[in-house]
DNA sequence: CCTTTGACGTA
DNA sequence: CGTACGTCAAAGGG
């Protein structure tokens, strides 16, 4: 069949077909991307797929096609090497990590539901071509995304060609007027040009030394390729010449580079359609090559969109399975928006809608008072979630300067709107009757993350206790590893929900960010309260299935409101004194950084590890010792002092090296606290950070905006800064209260091994203890080292540290390490079988579980690969230990914080650094604080072994150390 | 402008 | 060749 002979089939106006050369892109991506940068764990190189994927991505969303097809060439030659033997050469020569690629690629391709040809004899370009024609004649628009010049001769008022630009990314429009404008010849004229030119690309000859413009200058003059070769004699000069020598090899090349345009292809437009993505195929790729999931979204979404044009346009064939569309089960029922306009209008609202809510007493009064091992963990929501209110408000949920826009409450088919503007003075009455509705109903209402919440409510000067669920809490215990940035993503993560391009809200609308003062319509706001509804449909069971249902109930919403009390309040930083040490800290940097200059000879940036490595692996010539994960030579820390303890015989080297190093140091210093002078709110000069509570896989807070989680501990100049921190006004100290060695105890516990279990009992200096068991030894015997090698031990044991490990942080023989771990596990044989069992049991049940039974899963367990695998043991083996010191912790923060409620005094806690509180003390209250606080901690469980607690206070957080 | 990298701070 | 994080400045593509 020739395109021809094709029936017609008559295109809407706009209609427009994209025909894609699928080798050209795949080459210009190849090359136009690094990669390094594009490979997978394994070493798969992905630079062609993921350039593939993005430029197809970008050329659709910009062009809105209704029909795409992708050609390829196929292996074997076609009659175009028959008659020029040396045709493409240079393409067969592609490197074996591009080769490797186009497979996947089509494999993409395929599950994307995107049509991709490939034609025995023929080339890409000629199916391109033959498209192309079909296209044209059909009445689309014609678009031709393809990086071989060749395809300019297919140009006409119909058809288009992208052609990539030097930027890979930039596509140039190449029309008849864009091709006359470049090249000074006509479309059809382009191949008489080319066969004259030559094409380097395809190692094809040309005339030598006839470039571009004596081409179409001849073409002009003579009308065509044929005309020149008619009068080839009455051309003179050394060009002429030329031109006659290689008359013959022109004439093959216009043979060669015509393209043709009726390859029988067994396949009409309207098999052209794309849009069926197959979701499970294109997780499982994108999963084995490793892109990220703001890839995997923009892809989907893109060839989503690409469904709902195509199958309003085409008759086409599309009875495929709901893959495309959302089916019942995940259709979001939007609730119709009712705007509260008065306070007796909320009043009916609720009244007429109280009915449908039916949340038993036991799920909507929970609140634990006992975390002991005796607890009942096993509530479950069950139903409730069904009958339950659904409460969210927009605004910005930024601690210490919070804004409110809006708050909503919604059953399952209507939402009362209220509009908190932040210029408007609310109705008093109206927030009266919204707090007695929050105070009757707070354990029958899901929400979408209390903790921010709360921050805008308190905007509204409303507050709320503990509700029945959150679908931000719940979606981190179901999968701590994975993280939505906001309400859309886990939408799309958890209920495979996908929005249009036009439903598609502006970054940042559907969370309670920031920086977004614009007007969300209700529309779109009624949509949030589904999703979350559908959510909360969709988790509840998830996690009565697994009785974690309590971990939320008990631990981690009552921690979400202490969070937020904590972050509301902030921490009081002395700022005359952080001004005072920014400029000495900087004074000191500039004073290290002037005599590095010196030694090095050259103002160069000391903050620059790539000028770095050239000064002292280039310049100095000095031998580098580790390699960065991209293969450069590292100039951390530990390399350059290893550098500056071999250099003491040079001069410069030694002298550079040092000041280097203080300037790393000081300058280091500097900047941390300048990110506190700039966290700083003016109000109240305190400091809000945002604890992170659904952001660390193993059940961890993190601490933002700043970071309060890492001030300096370790040597004195860094401990400085946490001198900053002061009591406010009002108050007169801090304490900072941390437990020892929570996670050998739990080690110890969890264990039960007889002799750690008796070491911590014994209450003695627990590292010495335990050497003297492992060296057989008493304790007065012990000496620094031996203490301190079997410390390092300990620590090491709940990260899966290995030998090799040991051996360079003790700068020890390996064989020493070895013998000491083999002493180690000869004399806690239980712990060794402890965290052995640790990885056998999450190979066998696929995750791993804390003592309140939070979970991580381990997929990466079954990888191939080695180096994945045993990451994945490793922190198989610590998330279980660092994951119930975080229980832990919680639950005392939950107790401490009740405690000091019940009596009654001010001091309240302000920071957590896993294993420690700050608290600021109230006057008079010291002792008292103390005791409470001391208590919950230590009371939080109830191990085999007691948890030890010390606690400090003192006029700043410095000096609270004890 | 945005993302990635290297370095480094904490538990 | 030790887990879990967050942040900065530089560098690179755009």
């Amino acid at each position: 069949m020739s395109a021809d002979a094709q029936a017609p089939v008559s295109a809407a106006a706009n209609d427009t077909l994209l025909v894609v050369d699928g080798h050209s892109l795949a080459f210009r991506a190849f090359f136009a991307l690094p990669v390094e940068n594009f490979s997978t764990s394994e070493g798969q190189a992905t630079n062609a797929v993921w350039g593939f994927a993005s430029m197809l991505s970008q050329v659709i969303t910009a062009e809105q096609p209704t029909r795409l097809g992708v050609a390829f060439d196929v292996k074997g030659g076609t009659f175009r090497n028959t008659m020029l033997p040396q045709y493409k050469g240079t393409r067969e020569a592609a490197p074996e990590e591009l080769l490797t690629q186009l497979p996947l690629i089509q494999r993409m391709l395929k599950a994307l539901g995107v049509t991709y040809i490939e034609k025995p004899g023929f080339e890409g370009d000629d199916i391109i071509a033959t498209l192309a024609t079909m296209g044209d004649k059909a009445g689309y628009h014609t678009l031709v995304l393809s990086g071989d010049r060749d395809a300019f001769q297919l140009v006409d008022d119909n058809v288009t060609v992208l052609y990539p630009g030097h930027h890979f990314k930039d596509l140039k429009h190449m029309t008849p007027q864009s091709i006359v404008d470049k090249y000074k010849v006509t479309p059809a004229q382009y191949p008489d040009l080319a066969a004259l030119r030559g094409e380097t690309a395809d190692n094809i000859p040309g005339v030598p030394g006839v470039g571009d413009g004596f081409a179409a200058k001849w073409i002009n003059q003579y009308g065509s390729l044929e005309g020149i070769c008619e009068h080839a004699d009455e051309i003179g000069g050394k060009k002429g010449e030329a031109l006659r020598a290689n008359i013959d090899q022109v004439k093959l090349n216009r043979k060669v580079n015509a393209l043709v345009r009726d390859v029988d292809l067994g396949i009409s437009l309207d098999d052209l359609g794309f849009g069926a993505v197959d979701t499970k195929q294109v997780d499982e790729l994108f999963k084995e090559l490793e892109f990220g999931v703001r890839t995997k979204s923009r892809v989907l979404k893109t060839f989503n969109a690409g469904s709902t044009v195509a199958t309003s346009t085409a008759t086409s064939t599309s009875t495929d399975d709901a893959d495309t569309e959302a089916d019942d089960d995940t259709a979001l029922q939007i609730p119709d928006a009712v705007v509260i306009e008065s306070t007796q209008q909320l009043r009916d609202w609720i009244a007429a809608h109280q009915a449908t809510i039916n949340v038993p007493d036991d799920i909507a009064d929970f609140r634990a008072s006992d975390y002991s091992e005796s607890a009942d963990r096993s509530i479950t929501c069950g139903n409730a979630v069904a009958h339950a209110w659904t409460l969210h408000a927009w605004g910005s949920a930024r601690p210490g300067r919070s804004t409110s826009q809006a708050l909503a409450i919604a059953a399952s088919d209507s939402a009362a709107i209220v509009n908190t503007p932040a210029d408007a003075a609310l109705n008093s009455e109206l927030v009266q009757e919204l707090q007695e509705f929050l105070d009757s109903q707070h354990g029958c209402i899901i929400v979408h993350g209390y903790k921010e919440l709360l921050h805008i409510l308190k905007q509204v000067g409303l507050n709320m206790d503990l509700p029945m669920f959150d679908t931000k809490l719940a979606g981190y215990i179901s999968q701590p590893d994975f993280h939505a940035d906001d309400l859309q993503q886990a939408a799309e993560h958890f209920l495979d929900l996908h929005f249009d391009q036009a439903e598609q809200p502006t970054q940042g609308t559907l969370d309670f960010d920031e920086e977004q003062p614009e007007e969300h319509p209700d529309e779109q706001r009624m949509r949030d309260l589904a999703v979350i509804r559908s959510l909360a449909l969709t988790l509840g069971p998830v996690l009565d299935s697994r009785k974690q249902y309590w971990l939320m109930r008990a631990i981690e919403l009552p921690v979400s409101q202490v969070l937020y009390g904590m972050e509301h309040l902030g921490a009081k930083v002395d700022l005359s004194r952080l001004t005072n040490m920014r400029d000495q800290f900087a004074a000191d940097a500039r004073f290290a950084q002037e005599e590095a200059w010196k030694h090095a000879g050259s103002e160069i940036n000391l903050q620059s590890p790539k000028q770095l490595q050239k000064v002292l692996f280039e310049d100095m010539g000095l031998k580098p010792t580790k390699r960065t994960k991209s293969g450069s030579y590292t100039t951390n820390a530990s390399a350059l002092q290893d550098l500056y303890i071999k250099s003491v015989d040079n001069e410069r080297a030694n002298g550079f090296l040092g000041a280097l190093l203080r300037h790393r140091e000081t300058n280091k210093l500097k900047q941390i606290v300048q990110t506190l002078i700039d966290s700083v709110n003016p109000a109240d000069v305190r400091i809000h950070t945002t604890f992170e509570q659904t952001v660390a896989a193993t059940g961890r807070l993190s601490s933002v905006d700043p970071n309060l989680q890492n001030i300096p501990n370790r040597n004195a100049a860094g401990r400085e800064i946490r001198g900053v921190f002061v009591p406010g006004e009002g108050y007169e100290a801090l304490m900072s209260c941390d437990y020892s060695q929570v996670e050998l105890r739990i080690m110890a516990d969890l264990s039960g091994d007889e002799a750690l279990i008796e070491a911590f009992r014994s209450g003695a200096d627990f590292h010495k203890y335990v050497a003297s068991m492992v060296y057989k030894l008493p304790v007065e015997q012990i000496t620094g080292d031996q203490r301190s090698h079997v410390k390092a031990m300990s620590y090491g044991l709940a990260y899966g540290l290995s030998t090799f490990g040991l051996a360079q942080q003790l700068k020890i023989a390996p064989r020493e390490a070895e013998a000491l771990k083999n002493r180690y596990f000869d004399t806690f044989g239980k712990v060794h079988d402890y965290l052995e069992s640790l990885v056998s049991s999450a190979r066998e049940q696929g995750y791993t579980e804390t003592m309140f039974g939070r979970r991580r899963y381990f997929p990466a367990l079954r990888s191939v690969n080695r180096v994945a695998r045993d990451a994945a043991e490793r922190a198989a083996l610590n998330a279980p230990i660092q994951g119930s010191a975080a229980d832990i912790m919680k639950i005392a923060m939950i107790r401490a914080d009740q405690a000091l409620k019940d009596a009654h005094v001010r001091s309240r806690i302000i920071l957590q650094i896993h294993d420690e509180l700050v608290v600021e003390i109230a006057p008079g209250e010291a002792e008292q604080v103390t005791e409470l606080v001391k208590n919950a901690m230590e009371h939080a469980v109830n191990l085999a072994v007691p948890l030890d607690v010390s606690c400090g206070i003192g006029a700043d957080w410095q000096l609270a150390a004890h």
